[in-house]
DNA sequence: TTGTACGCGTTATCAG
DNA sequence: CTGATAACGCGTACAA
């Protein structure tokens, strides 16, 4: 049967145990100041023996602070799953909490739900910020929480105008320095698999792709979609490699989906890099453990996420925060495919 | 500056301006039952007006509940980041709370921190029920949450004994079926890159691989021990080299130690399978990735975690659950490097 | 330094 | 079906 829960211990019975009063308790507990050794002592012993903890519940009630943060991702869970991005972001965002009291609290969010439950439970008070990645061009997040006064910062420049702050790089330039390593390379006809064109890191990697070839006086033609997954980035690759038979390298917009489309090289026959030169994108883990390992722009995700979570923490704490974005600056990496 | 946070709308201001008393316009939101027509609808557009959304703290500390549960992972940031095993827990439990109004809080620890903040903020009430997983031996947490009477479901078995819940997979079956594998193919010295030895995983996976060596009448006396990291597996492949030359088979009890081994043993000028067959676990997605391609044992991540997240909801419901752990079979996946 | 008294926003009880 | 009213556990002016 469902466990009996003892009652958790009371404020008022450590006081009681102490002999002391229900504030007196507090104070010792919270800080201990303007409180007497002897009653301090009482106190601290009284919590050890009960095991006391504060309800967080009651706390939050009265100091109107939850001390804990969400983390929201708008992505149906197969994402969440397979990307190794989030993982970075979880990672650089806990780091930064370690240092504090916080507790992170992960909303993972359907696309279809965030308008409705995510919103209303962000607006809650459940939370005292929000840091938001992998934003889409439809998500109200950006509007409802400014209105709604949450401290939000979000990874990844949001759509939406306003007084939003963010943490980006710059993925214009990185579709650039893709573009433009395939074309000192020699390579005659680039193709790209985009990522999806309703977040900024889809269009702005392509845009920079785009700009290169222009300035190179190449033919921008040759792109295809994809959704950020391997299974997606080997589907547009396929329909690129039918459509454009000559391409002879590809910049395709993440890691994940250049290790699909490395997958679809390899099964039609063409040898990479000697047939088909491929620069990723992200610089993650399995940038380094497809075959062969990847040429890829870096994608300062964890420090991009502990960048974020430290802007939050300042602006949590009521200290100044200029409302212009970070931008970190991308960089290539180049391994055996290009 | 700090944003000026608008003082959310409370359930008394929803009440004045649908025309009703504060509990009308609370049973309209929660349910409806009992609550005409006219003052439902009173309550449910005042409501959308000033886009209320109740105080969780506030019915908290009534309800006793949080709605909300906690996946602790007992591990430095280091290998959360890492490790994609936690990507599939995290994902696993999040497709089941998706089902519920249950928000996941993500308690990354450091093993350190496990003993007392970790502890004091689970037993605060702050959350309803408990997942844990990547438990290790001297953890607290399987007593002190038991002794507390917090519902908790752990994925993976952990020392403890008690009326603990868990859910797992049989390792030593697992690694059993990885050494007869190597048996079967007839490689004549095997050796293994074993896990952390204060895990139950660890040390399962390695009494497998012991006893059916034993049972095949072969040394098992080529043991190194890894961290389930990828460096850590490489560390320790090559001391496993060094010391035993012979070797023309291994079994590493985990996929990113096995990326990890593959990765020395090119360096050494091995061969895989021809001179030296590798056998992995966990089947996750680096297993595909590496080359060659790793012959695994499936370590079912997301169906355990799923698992332990249905049983917390029927634990969380009052519903009778069973003691009894729930454990998966293993299943062996050949690839190309055994 | 200590204790008394009040309020945080919500739900549950119970009388109308 | 509705509306007072009493908790829930804690922090904190304020008074002593």
């Amino acid at each position: 049967m469902s466990a009996t829960r003892r009652a958790a211990p009371t404020l008022e019975q450590v006081a009681e145990r102490a002999g002391v009063s229900r504030s007196t308790a507090s104070r010792a507990i919270n800080g201990g100041l303007r409180v007497s050794p002897e009653a301090q002592a009482a106190v601290d012993a009284a919590v050890l023996e009960l095991g006391f903890a504060p309800n967080r519940a009651a706390r939050s009630l009265v100091t109107r602070r939850t001390d804990s943060i969400a983390l929201v991702i708008p992505e149906p869970d197969e994402r969440v799953l397979s990307d190794p991005f989030f993982a970075g972001t979880i990672n650089g965002l806990g780091s930064v909490l370690h240092e504090t009291d916080l507790q992170l609290v992960l909303v993972m969010a359907r696309p279809a739900d965030v308008a409705t439950r995510t919103v209303r439970y962000l607006r809650g008070g459940h939370v005292d910020g929000v840091v938001v990645v992998s934003h889409h061009r439809d998500d109200v997040l950006a509007t409802e929480l400014e209105q709604a006064g949450v401290p939000t910062v979000f990874v990844g420049r949001p759509f939406q105008h306003g007084h939003v702050r963010y943490v980006d790089v710059d993925n214009t330039a990185g579709g650039r320095m893709a573009a433009e390593h395939l074309v000192r390379a020699g390579r005659a006809r680039i193709g790209t698999v985009a990522g999806p064109q309703d977040m900024s890191a889809g269009l702005d990697r392509l845009a920079g792709w785009s700009a290169a070839l222009a300035d190179a006086g190449m033919a921008a033609d040759a792109v295809a979609y994809g959704d950020f997954t391997s299974a997606g980035g080997a589907r547009a690759a396929s329909r690129l490699l039918a459509e454009h038979p000559d391409l002879d390298a590809l910049f395709v917009a993440s890691d994940l989906m250049a290790a699909g489309a490395l997958g679809v090289l390899a099964d039609a026959g063409r040898r990479v890099p000697d047939d088909v030169a491929v620069v990723g994108y992200d610089n993650l883990a399995v940038a380094t453990s497809t075959t062969p390992a990847l040429t890829t722009v870096v994608n300062p995700v964890v420090a991009m996420a502990r960048t974020a979570g430290g802007l939050l923490l300042d602006l949590l704490a009521g200290e100044a925060v200029p409302e212009a974005p970070v931008v970190f600056a991308p960089e290539l990496v180049v391994r055996a495919s290009a």
